[in-house]
DNA sequence: GCATTTTTGTCACCTAGGTGACAAAAATAA
DNA sequence: TTATTTTTGTCACCTAGGTGACAAAAATGC
């Protein structure tokens, strides 16, 4: 079996890891960071749970993937050695948005995120994860999208998408939540990466199942009905 | 037309923006941000054009898209009052990856990415960005796939995702790039969405195109040939 | 070595969604 | 108001890619 791997500011500059920390950080951080060695299929870290550690991977491979929900699975991601992963949890009270598995053996070296960036940045841990949510927030939130999508049909996706539109531009109504946004079918299109014939079809459909209505060029929308044409299981978002 | 908003504190926090920031520190942003009222259909920035300011939108709706090869437009995002946009200011040397344009007349107010770290964070910038490029930098790339992916057909989807897979695992050879790497058609299949049946009919293709060539269960890729399979203009990547 | 499992290759067939075309309805301009 | 443009709705038809089935080839276990 693999001997364990020597961890020194040599070997880390070699992998290319935290190439910006001066020798000193990288010396204190590594006094910080616990060692693991991880059989191939081995799950580091599952859909769901809380997000409560960084860590780099020294050698082998890293599957990032999400379970869609008709059993298909996505692969989202191979990380490399030298790479960090499951940095989610540099975002405050995140859970992990991927499950990550040894995709051959590996060595993971991990961290606590507070003692990663304080280490690192000399800041509190709550002011850096503030600025991360308020500034890249948006992108994990969108990278999650495109995840979702992989492996859903359009209706899934029109769906997926009005309620992420409801959530961002809609106001409470008796009847749902109004969208104060002008959309055209056309756009609509463009967003789930579709025919603007077809999303006509599937919104009259989603009109249809009353998940959805129209007051003049206002959508309203139902989110537990769109929920439930999405397939999401009924906890989520 | 619109009149000219009012910006303080008390308007910054009704808009839900910075909301881990105190008084202070929003009143100082403040001081440094410029207004500027954008009329629909007005680009704010173009894709590949240096990113050199971070963007808050105050009213009106955002458009994030980008225009595949085939002419087609993928839009990525929708931005609402209150939201940060053109982040990739906040990590070292980055190119605007999206175009951004006013859906609805706007008003956006803006500044230099250094001004904003060191208001809100008592760190030189440059600490900040690389740690942002070194943590977060993955997801960016992640979420940059998987636009391109929208819109693309699945000969094109492979070719992305070897020439990825080439960038991270790959080593030179006399041929072109090995991948050290055991992948099965099925592991390729979860990484594009795609069914193995298929896959396995567009890897042969590949291979009688000389993209690609085995050499056991090895395989060699032809960055310049997926290059042009996938459809990418011949500066990027 | 042989037996078993995994992976690849290749069918024929089916379906979701793309495409073009056109008319009705709505919005906008004049 | 009327004219013009944009958006919606609905066809019929076509194609990329999904599905199941099965055999050959490779890899792995014993």
């Amino acid at each position: 079996m693999a001997r364990t791997p020597v961890l020194n500011v040599i070997t880390i500059r070699r992998l290319k890891a935290f190439p910006w920390a001066s020798d000193r950080q990288i010396e204190r951080l590594l006094d910080q960071m616990t060692l693991h060695h991880i059989e191939k299929r081995t799950i580091v870290f599952n859909e769901g749970v809380p997000s409560d550690s960084v860590h780099l991977l020294i050698s082998g491979v890293v599957k990032l993937s999400l379970r869609t929900p008709d059993e298909e699975q996505v692969l989202v991601s191979l990380i490399a050695p030298g790479e960090l992963f499951g940095i989610t949890s540099l975002m405050p009270g995140m859970y992990r948005a991927f499950r990550s598995e040894a995709f051959s053996d590996c060595w993971i070296s991990s961290v606590r995120p507070d003692v990663f960036v304080t280490t690192l940045l000399d800041i509190p841990f709550a002011e850096f994860s503030s600025m991360m949510e308020g500034t890249v927030g948006r992108w994990f939130a969108l990278l999650y999208r495109y995840t979702r999508f992989q492996g859903s049909n359009l209706h899934q996706k029109l769906a997926l998408a009005l309620l992420e539109l409801a959530q961002k531009f809609g106001v409470q109504d008796a009847r749902g939540t109004m969208l104060i946004l002008q959309l055209t079918h056309e756009d609509l299109a463009d967003l789930v990466g579709a025919s603007r014939q077809k999303v006509t079809e599937h919104m009259k459909e989603l009109e249809r199942q009353q998940f959805l209505l129209r007051d003049g060029r206002k959508l309203i929308v139902r989110p537990a009905g769109l929920r439930e044409a999405a397939g999401l299981a009924l906890e989520e978002k």
